[in-house]
DNA sequence: GCTAACTCGTATGGTTATGTACGACTTCGA
DNA sequence: TCGAAGTCGTACATAACCATACGAGTTAGC
């Protein structure tokens, strides 16, 4: 656990090491989930062995890079303003998290293979948190809907953001396409529409 | 590429073999990814060797046993009606696509690491095809939507199909939850709605 | 029944990655 | 300046896994 703010105790040029570690692993896992602890050690320009000592196993060492690139994450996403109408906002937090997600799907890959089950979802509390508020705020205003758990309209999201993140690696839908597309499928999923087009409910 | 059907100079026992391993193989990789060569020859009742020397390398095995899974998956997708309204005939097509991607998920991911980069793709042009047709027909007919690109409708079904597998898998939604989750959500996707609900074109 | 095809155990080689041990060198910091 | 903290190379211990080699035994099929 000192990953991100244990104890204050180290010298200045450890947590500079610190840093440049935490940093390459966030790099070096982002455009390759396989990458190596060795790949990472070179990346930061730093030995394997002060590395290890640093970070015991590579459990940790990949767990302190989605930290990172959460906390990241965290910064831009909460400077969004998420008042006004929620399909709007909903837009404005999808721009931002679409390029979150773009640039680290292929970190959480790794930290998906690394980490034990469900320790990523517990790190993704709080993103996750802030979408499902956005959502409630809207089916409150009666603009979204409310016939499929929540839990599953915000799961999906996140699919769907994943989805076109790959697509876009994959080189199948250059970044700004994707990014429409991905509002616009999003709306389409969320907002609620006049019950006359749906052919299921009563 | 003696996988599927090839030279039927083989004596019965090998063939027996090999629709054993290939047997083992699906069941092996859609419950773990990762799971080795000589899993699979155990799970097969086979000896290591023996499945060597039917499959070359570890990628032709994973091949052959996704090209397993696909045709199955055809041979019931072949059977669904398709005709009629094209939205409740894509209700049709995923019900019975979500159970199948439900149990091959895994092994989808397994050919995703094994195989060369675009193959599993290629394999799976079929069932794109299938989906392709019939958001086209539903295009034609004025029910789906034609605002965003096909390949990005026929891709966004999957992903969210794989999101419900997965959500399922981890015990976060039960299957007939999920299944009905997939269909709402894939409805709200491709049907077109009226342009005064829409924020965004003139 | 005879041959070729098939099965399969054991052993071997090669690769790759994680994590530990040791020890020498360098840099921080009081 | 001097001790402790940090750096880092090399080497080593495991541990998987893939793939090949050899060779003896078994079964199919004509």
């Amino acid at each position: 656990m000192p990953t991100v703010s244990a104890g204050p105790r180290r010298r200045a040029d450890a947590e500079r090491s610190i840093a440049r570690i935490v940093s390459a692993a966030r790099k070096s896992l982002s455009s390759d989930p396989d990458a190596s602890v060795d790949d990472i050690a070179k990346a930061a320009g730093v030995g394997r062995m002060t590395l290890y000592g640093h970070f015991r196993t590579r459990a940790e060492l990949v767990e302190a890079a989605l930290a990172d690139a959460l906390r990241a994450g965290e910064e831009e996403l909460s400077s969004i303003d998420l008042t006004g109408d929620a399909r709007e906002a909903l837009a404005r937090l999808l721009g931002s998290s679409w390029s979150l997600m773009a640039e680290s799907m292929a970190l959480l890959n790794a930290a998906q293979k690394a980490l034990p089950a469900g320790r990523v979802r517990e790190l993704h509390a709080a993103p996750a948190q802030r979408v499902e508020e956005l959502i409630r705020r809207g089916q409150g205003d009666g603009v979204f809907r409310t016939d499929l758990p929540i839990s599953w309209l915000v799961n999906v999201l996140h699919y769907v953001l994943k989805g076109a993140a790959e697509e876009s690696r994959a080189g199948r839908m250059e970044a700004g396409g994707a990014a429409r597309a991905v509002i616009a499928t999003a709306q389409s999923i969320l907002v609620a529409f006049p019950p006359d087009l749906h052919p299921s409910p009563k």
